[in-house]
DNA sequence: CATGAATGAGAATTCATTCAT
DNA sequence: GATGAATGAATTCTCATTCAT
């Protein structure tokens, strides 16, 4: 089950590549990522790219992807030891924020939101996990008395999509001002 | 005054290059945008650009800062009309959404929300516009009887960028419950 | 005999133009001199450039061959003053290292000539002025008792050029050495 | 220790390259040998050049250096076999004009010397390359029993550069004429 | 006399990708 | 599995020059 040393050593690099794609989305913008760029990064040669994906796209796409299901699944997780709406709320801009450092995951979903605007894959991916967290976020805030809970899960999601953009730009700004603001949405 | 013919017809031509920028940012995204893709769309040959902009960078740069500006500026003097926070919020919501068309221009935003992350001068005068319309709409809110009038403003401008960015995701879906959903935060 | 004053004021152009070449050229190396660079030092826009030389071209080497003459003409004229071999050695090394400033005219007088290797209008404009030099020099050498006259003035002529050349590598290079051995050659 | 096959066929690309900017740098100036034109003479498209060097210019002064690194070389190890000053005059001047055809390898020092004056790692690396020469030469003139040994050599070597310039321009001068009066500075 | 606009060629460089080894 | 070499298209930008006004 566990495949030869070399099919081993092979998913290692695999790996590494598409940890190198979550950390040059953020870091270059999305079409800023080159082959080359991302094999420093993963510290391999540039043709190690093409042997392992069929294209640079696809790379990126999947290694987005992967972490964004992964920054989704850790909220919904999170969300099953939470006991109140405001407390959901502070959870979800933290998940964000600070998955792997601050910033760069909010910029990576940015990045993927913008691209996915021109990429029917990428789309349909994130269409996908948006949808579920979503639908879960919306179920979850019913089972705790929010009124409209389904519309409010979607104005939380895009909201802290907004705020992170935005905070992007201005790092200084206070967080727990919009969190304030923001909870009085499921109070 | 006028002006001689000539001077007169560049001018014209800067401003259909200012307006290609506008459209094609949104509709590529802000670094696929080329010296040729602009050439085109504004009609002029490739080397125009450089002869009535110093980069294609400084021309992006100075379009869509001055297509913000003018939403950012619409949307200011339309409160003078407006006499509840509901319709400001409203307001708020269509100003974006709907100047030259419906999606892109708030994927405008967000592309220069991105880029700026990544350029000093864009970052500035996104700043400046920002922080502009955030204290004129907070006054504005405080006046008509939003408590943590400041803090709201703030994060109704980036709820708006966020919901924006994820309806050119999903464009089905339904932009009034975004705005009911909104509207609870100033009442 | 005068003109008119708006060719008057033609004049005026085309003298600070020539004026502009002679200073750029050793400045940047003579293929490194745009319309532009040239029309900003001159203070006028390029246009005016074409109107008054058919190419830049042109230009340069009128500009050039101009300043060439006139530090020929300068050496020959303080012939007639000098007494001794050596100090005509002396004054070789002073009017062409110390025309305008220091460098800038050795480095003229290299870029010209590699250049000339490439242009045979420039070729012939210098072949005329460095023979006419060598056997004016010449001639002054015979008649102040110096062996192999002609010879001996060409080799000066070259080596006063490599001694530039060098000490524009080396500024910090002692000058009087080489004037102390040249001198040997005329003794 | 062979390399693979294709490990050393980019070796001789390498190589082609390095020997083509030593052809063309003569031929047309520094400054107007293009990518192009130099992968051309190459028998390569004008990628590889970007594959193999960082840039243009990087590849203009490797390969100038090494040429001229290997023309002083061939000049100091001269000397091990000539017994009088006059006869290493004759060699220096041999050793410049002779090298790979006539005045190619003239030019290219005038060049690369025009061109140091611009660009601080060319003058560096000539420099050094002038230095050891002036030294090495100016020890062996004093052995020899020349008086003031350094600067006479600094005088030749900048003599030759100069004389081998004007050669440029006149190339039906007579050569022995310039090495007889050159070889009065040794005796 | 002079200018601003425009042109088209050419510059260096970067890129994703392919392929033989 | 992985690599170094090569390709050809695309990138931004600069240039000398022309021309209508």
């Amino acid at each position: 089950m566990a495949g030869s040393p070399a099919a081993e050593r092979g998913q290692a690099v695999r790996r590494r590549l598409l940890e190198a794609a979550v950390e040059l989305v953020p870091e270059r913008g999305w079409s800023a990522v080159s082959t080359r760029t991302l094999a420093e990064r993963a510290g391999v040669t540039p043709s190690v790219v093409h042997y392992h994906f069929p294209s640079l796209q696809a790379l990126l796409i999947e290694g987005v992807l992967g972490a964004m299901r992964e920054v989704a699944g850790a909220f919904e997780a999170a969300l099953e030891t939470i006991g109140t709406p405001a407390g959901a709320v502070d959870a979800l801009l933290a998940s964000v924020g600070e998955y792997s450092g601050v910033d760069p995951m909010s910029l990576l979903f940015a990045e993927a939101s913008l691209t996915a605007t021109r990429d029917d894959t990428l789309r349909q991916g994130i269409q996908e996990i948006l949808a579920g967290l979503r639908a879960r976020f919306g179920r979850w805030l019913a089972e705790h008395g929010v009124a409209d809970a389904d519309g409010t899960a979607g104005v939380l999601l895009a909201a802290v999509d907004g705020l992170l953009l935005h905070r992007a730009l201005e790092p200084e700004s206070d967080r727990g001002v919009a969190a304030a603001v923001l909870r009085r949405l499921v109070s």
